[in-house]
DNA sequence: GCCATAAATGAACGACGTTCGTTTATTAGA
DNA sequence: TCTAATAAACGAACGTCGTTCATTTATGGC
């Protein structure tokens, strides 16, 4: 919000050209310039001559430094993956981690709910941050009990679930408005008008529904297998 | 597959202009057309030019009839959603019923999955057989003893499960392949490997797990509120 | 037979991501 | 110290895509 040193009206000083003597451009100074167009202009601001104007260079530079703008967003989902909360795994129980996990991976991405298909497709190479998360995740489940062979499964399920309700939270208030088709759909429509929760609350209400529920099933799930395989 | 008469080479007969005795646009034309350059040339291939190519219009044709390619999205969604089974409900029991719509949404959608998106952000509005199906879900689970009030957090809740999962089948096989950094992630990299299942499979069991244990979630959740409500 | 209107047309626009040829400054090596 | 390689930046241009616009044409109701 500070603005900087008014500087003088007039003709840009012309930006220096050729090589420079410390790079000017990195994947950290660009992840945050990213961030920063994201923050004041949304996704559908964040185009690479808006990123490029960010970073006080043309469209073009930016090019020697990243392959396409589909980098970026990996470089973008990378950080945001960072700001996700794993510490409870070692601490708490399996099932209270894993619970907590959701609700913080949730709430990231229901911030950056553009990166969303991206992320789901996207591998983990390159993603040191993921990588990380995934392996503090994974040591939780397997410290809890967990067999090995069904340690991604777990991670897996509770990520689609995750991801699933993060879009639902960008969804509208009136997405489940009827309208003038009431009569095609009474029951749905009265179910949707005895709904305690509007807006963002009812998503709430929704994901902790549902997590609640997922993770209850995973404990059971858990405890049978731990019978059957002795 | 089957080639049509072939046209005598030349120049194209110039089109008719002007009003025709019977409209060539509609929904269901472009519905159908788009669902034909969809399967023919995928999603990156459905181009307001191609679907005009398919109807053989003008694209800017297409804009008496359209207000915008989202809308297209839109039909096409809903006529995608015609296709999940929603059959199960008012002959099986809830929970039973409940998976395997879940199963018939998640398959429609992996085979759909540019669609998810759109649709999870999309108001019902407009969407008849979207509705429908809401319907007959709400339906099923009323009459499975579902409160009134807690219905639609249900379904919410399954749909951004089956969402999330449907994405996941669209990922590469090698989306959790470690590289070259095994040493950062351990055990996760080790339960990566001992996962039984590889490709589609692999997706298709962590569906399973997930879903079996949401459902057995949502049963326990049933009974404690019957329990509590009386 | 007139006329409002639905429909179609091609040209053009405005974004946007990306590529290319070129220029410039720096650094390493001879 | 001179030179060659290189990193970095630049502006112009390209190709694609969604969309708009002014115009033209046939149809059906009055």
């Amino acid at each position: 919000m500070e603005s900087p040193a008014p500087e003088v009206a007039g003709p840009a000083a012309p930006r220096r050209r050729g090589r420079p003597a410390r790079p000017v451009l990195s994947r950290g100074k660009i992840t945050t310039a990213a961030l920063a167009v994201i923050g004041r202009a949304g996704y559908d601001g964040l185009t690479m001559a808006a990123l490029a104007r960010e970073l006080e260079t043309a469209p073009s530079a930016l090019y020697n430094h990243v392959k396409s703008k589909d980098e970026v967003l990996n470089w973008v989902q990378d950080d945001v993956n960072d700001t996700i909360d794993t510490t409870a795994f070692g601490r708490d129980p399996w099932d209270l981690a894993l619970m907590r996990w959701a609700h913080s991976y949730r709430d990231a991405f229901a911030r950056h709910s553009p990166l969303i298909p991206v992320i789901a497709v996207l591998p983990i190479t390159g993603a040191p941050h993921s990588l990380a998360m995934y392996e503090r995740v994974a040591g939780g489940l397997a410290a809890g009990g967990w067999p090995e062979d069904m340690v991604v499964d777990v991670i897996v399920a509770v990520e689609s679930f995750v991801l699933g309700s993060a879009m639902d939270v960008a969804a509208p208030e009136w997405i489940f408005d009827v309208g003038d088709q009431r009569d095609l759909a009474p029951t749905f429509a009265d179910a949707v008008a005895a709904r305690p929760a509007r807006g963002p609350a009812a998503a709430d209400s929704a994901f902790s529904l549902g997590l609640n529920a997922l993770v209850a099933g995973l404990r059971g799930t858990l405890a049978a297998v731990r019978a059957t395989r002795g």
